[in-house]
DNA sequence: GGAGTATGTTTGCCTAAACAACAAATTAGG
DNA sequence: CCTAATTTGTTGTTTAGGCAAACATACTCC
């Protein structure tokens, strides 16, 4: 073995394995499908009549499940009793920005069920974040129902994460280095704290409740204030790397610009696709990403125009790269992106696949993101969910009071 | 669920599948290090002494694995039995070319133990390919001992394969369009084939066996005459995308040259990083990689100094993309490209970081490919033993007459 | 050569999935 | 409305296979 070596990791499987993987798969399906019925999930699992009903009763028996009657019936035979999430199983979701941080409470079905944003002073620093956010944690968990279970607390991070220790390294926008939020958060709250990249978070919302629902292999990418954020999900799963650090999109070349992008690289994505280059030409300070997509829509002016589909082209060719390199099934566009798609899709796509490794654009579908404003709290709820999921019957929820 | 989607596919998970899944472990445990103690197993595995007994002792009952006792003790206690992978079972490689066809047998524990190479007439068919194919097959069985098994045939495409089916979709050297190479194959020799992108197999190739051994995430390039093929492997399994033509790295673009490659894109890394180029600067024709790299390496007029820098450059630019994208562990350069590195390994790797998102550039090691000439040979031939690993028990071995 | 230690082997146990038989709830058809 | 057909849920039994414990074996160290 050499040094630097990951784990070779294939874990060898014993019976409690199989229970907990079975356990995980029927929640997971449960989720996917919001309402399933117990003979679905027979034919989706493989799995034996008796052995779902079993799991189910587990499932149930542990609150993250409920059984209801069909409302409609399907055919001949004996009506399938309905599975559903519970809506008693919360997670939190924390957004710490510049300007403000915002505390969401999302269910284990992804209904964000109360959402506070609090206004910062100049530039917080993480401990004022932090303690920002544990207040409106408990602000919101004295206003939930007893019945409620927490399931953690998930960070949505402007910046890059150390996920497995939960320290931000690098926030650019915050100018955060090398900041323990997770651990503190964690201690303040005495709750289990996960964080992870806002661009990461974003592609595993659109993945799991968005417009690339239930897609194995998706791209997506955000435009906002600090720039271009990626992520990809390869096989079913996020694309992190070696190190945690892979999914950086924006920050790939596309050209020999030597435009710089907010990290200082040249002839990016970020670099050459720029909200701000479009607020400036329309004159628009401090837009909202509303505010600016009615002026591109709505535009006349033949410099902006052109401006637009630069900015269109350029954005084609990071599409080309990514669709070349993924062969994904669904691209998402999200923030002022957005704008630029509805702005002429045509046009972006058939650059796109005219650029692009024709056996992969064959299939590919751009759409815009469909989560909007939810878009972190839902993913970054998933993060304490996904932790849920992997383990159900062996992850400890925490009461309330 | 909507059109188009993918199998959700979590399937299940039943008794039969964990004695499957551990054979699966165990058995790609002994082939990663192609010798290791029992006891060394169950620390890795995480499974009981007995089972790993009982496990050892089906692969050797199946003809997959053999026993010997410990050549050197390894300390205090009884010393534990090694296991290494069976010499008696091989698979088949084939690499079909404009100018030649190649065949070769490969063990198990990834030995070349036969290889022959017959030159084509000027652009063969398909049919003229697998013909051949089918002869050299027929010739190293009859050469091989009786007691060896078949596990298959795998070919390296140089082109586009649809893996689902055996059909090569592309393949524009030899000028082959949806050519049903797999099943003609296969009903010839009457072995079961499987067909894969050389790219991939080579990225698969110098994984299991060459530079990148046991890493999980690698980016993988090579240069030859056709062009710049690549391939990645993320968190352990081959990238593939949704219609398995992902990874198409030497397609991505880097620059906004005008210049085209083989499939007519412009700036990309194919289209700068061309061996063609210097061949032509060097006036050699028809040369050698081995040629070509002595000419490159003793270089001394500015012109074809400039060239080779320029050239390193564009592929510095391409693997900070890599970089940011992957995060890989390792990068592994084939081919010319590995002439470039040895030519200035220091300035590629410098431009590389500068270009790249320094937490994912901090790790990454950059290295030539290993297997040189043996590359295609044991990469196709994992092909059909990947489908052997993935089900040690039920798969069909073919013995010889 | 005896103590200590790690591994191999054997036996019985236990968990969880599969299976079979039966009960229940629906539709279809007269 | 009643019966047949069909599908699903439920219950008790069977079985595969990993685990633990007890014992045997082969090595090192003193």
């Amino acid at each position: 073995m050499e040094p630097g070596l990951q784990t070779p990791a294939p874990k060898g499987q014993n019976r409690e394995d199989v229970r907990q993987h079975n356990l995980s798969t029927v929640l997971r399906l449960v989720r996917l499908a919001e309402t399933i019925s117990r003979s679905q999930l027979t034919a989706a699992t493989g799995l034996n009549r008796s052995t779902i009903s079993d799991l189910v009763a587990e499932l149930e028996e542990r609150g993250l499940a409920t059984e209801t009657e069909a409302l409609v019936s399907s055919g001949v035979g004996r009506p399938s009793l309905m599975v559903s999430p519970s809506e008693n199983v919360v997670a939190f979701a924390v957004h710490p920005e510049v300007d403000a941080t915002t505390v969401g409470a999302v269910t284990l079905s992804g209904k964000v069920i109360a959402k506070e944003r609090v206004l910062m002073s100049k530039s917080p620093t993480s401990a004022d974040s932090e303690q920002t956010a544990a207040k409106l944690i408990s602000k919101i968990t004295a206003e939930l129902g007893k019945e409620k279970r927490i399931a953690g607390i998930g960070v949505a991070v402007p910046g890059q994460v150390r996920v497995s220790d939960g320290v931000i390294r690098y926030a650019p926008q915050l100018g955060w280095v090398e900041a323990a939020f997770g651990p503190e958060l964690s201690q303040l709250t005495r709750l289990p704290v996960y964080l992870d990249n806002d661009a990461s978070i974003g592609c595993m919302a659109e993945r799991n409740f968005g417009s690339a629902k239930g897609f194995t292999d998706v791209v997506f990418l955000f435009a906002g204030a600090g720039g271009i954020g990626g992520g990809a999900i390869v096989d079913g799963k996020q694309l992190r790397g070696a190190s945690g650090y892979g999914g950086e999109l924006g920050h790939v070349r596309i050209s020999s610009s030597t435009q710089r992008d907010y990290s200082g690289f040249q002839g990016t994505l970020e670099a050459l696709v720029r909200r701000d280059d479009l607020l400036e030409l329309l004159k628009l300070y401090a837009a909202t990403d509303e505010e600016l997509d009615r002026e591109i829509q709505t535009a006349k002016q033949p410099a902006i125009r052109e401006k637009i589909y630069e900015q269109i082209d350029c954005l084609a060719d990071g599409l080309s790269n990514f669709v070349t390199i993924f062969n994904p099934q669904a691209i998402v566009l999200g923030g002022f992106l957005t704008s630029l798609f509805n702005f002429d899709s045509g046009r972006l796509i058939e650059r796109m696949k005219a650029n692009s490794v024709g056996a992969s654009a064959e299939r590919v579908v751009v759409r815009p993101a469909r989560l909007g404003s939810n878009l972190l709290m839902v993913g970054a709820a998933e993060l304490p969910f996904e932790m849920l999921m992997r383990n159900p019957a062996g992850y400890i929820l925490e009461s309330i009071g």
